[in-house]
DNA sequence: AGCCTTTCAGTATTTTTTTATCGATATGAA
DNA sequence: TTCATATCGATAAAAAAATACTGAAAGGCT
């Protein structure tokens, strides 16, 4: 079994999206070098990434096919089947997401809702249905859903992922600033903007630096 | 002039928030494995990350006090004096964005949105204006912003970005999927939710076929 | 006061990831 | 058809990151 590191995992959708624009634009074959100069990467490590998930050769001079590897991305990635989810938490965040247009291209569907506010449970966003968050262990099964999105409160994250966890969810994309006690066999990836920002911080931190001593 | 890794600085708001949460609850001093068997790092690895941002040495038996790491941890992230931002693109993701109440302890503050939209041109949002983006070049300055949240559909990302260094942006924290081609020196971190959907589905998926082979 | 244990700092080792090298080969041009 | 070359696959080298080890010291317990 090939084992995928968590960088290399994140490189294939970029690799994917870019694959579709060369294809919108009629481009028939593309190479790695040709690869590397818009994405940033080295060109071994691109052919190293997609060695790893095709058994396509590519061509001396030409490339590879962007078709196949379209196709080979969407499979490996699991587009073709989207899995169910179901956003817990409908604040700004949730609604977001449910709204969040792009999903259906990357093998997510989000079919349900759930909340606590009485003013929520019952109608609908995005055109999904919102339940009440006692209901998960009734409403799960039901719509086959195994992934979660949580984006609650801080302070109820962890209440409301036992919850989940208990109605059947095996996995939780954790939009939450906070760190969850899950049990290993449970699936968990954080989206944390606090991470995020202290690159982004610590890098334009660098750069100032570098101007005012110039 | 010490070098952080991307992994290593994802970590440090993670043990942020942690120590918050220990100070929270009245314990002084916290130690190496203790924050080890919580957060599930290493505990080598952990001593390491401290070591590298703070000067304070631990003390065998008790660990480091809580408050100055809280200090140091503050500092280096640069929460002390919050850098302006602003979201430029208010459709729903911009809004949960703009509304988004953890930035302020995360030393980022939102002071205006951006969009072309007529209909949201001239309102507020999260108490923030939202003014035309033709009127960036002026905005920017004005207000001292140099980070712009990118959260336009994806076929004006490019556009956008591209108008917004020409204002003046020194960075940019881009929500779009697309990949942007900026100048070498603006700084630019994508929150791309493929890639992290991409290791969740990934897990789960090898989840799922252990189970069955069971 | 002395001993045992925990934790530390610093260093070494291992593992992982990225980058570089090299011969082979298909392609497109002469 | 032949030649020059861009690109490939495979392997090797380098760099970076994570993990393990070691001796020292502080804290608490008897």
């Amino acid at each position: 079994m090939k084992i995928f590191s968590k960088n290399q995992l994140q490189r294939y959708p970029i690799y994917l999206k870019f694959f579709k624009e060369v294809e919108a634009s009629g481009q028939k074959y593309i190479s790695s070098p040709a690869i590397a100069s818009v994405l940033g990467y080295s060109e071994e490590q691109i052919r190293k990434d997609l060695q790893a998930v095709s058994n396509d050769a590519g061509r001396p001079k030409k490339g590879r096919e962007v078709k196949r590897l379209i196709e080979t991305l969407e499979n490996f990635l699991g587009y073709s089947e989207p899995i169910k989810a179901a956003v817990v938490g409908v604040g700004h965040l949730g609604v977001a997401l449910m709204n969040y247009p792009n999903f259906s291209d990357m093998g997510l569907a989000i079919v349900a809702g759930f909340d606590i506010d009485q003013n929520k449970i019952g109608k609908e966003v995005a055109g999904k249905h919102i339940y009440s968050t006692e209901e998960m262990e009734e409403i799960l099964p039901k719509f086959d859903i195994n992934i979660i999105i949580l984006t609650t409160p801080s302070k109820c994250a962890q209440e409301v992922a036992d919850k989940a966890i208990r109605a059947g969810a095996l996995a939780i994309w954790n939009f939450v600033p906070a760190h969850l006690q899950i049990p290993s066999h449970i699936v968990i990836e954080n989206v944390n903007l606090a991470s995020s920002l202290a690159i982004l911080s610590h890098n334009l931190n660098s750069l100032m630096r570098l101007r005012k001593s110039i």
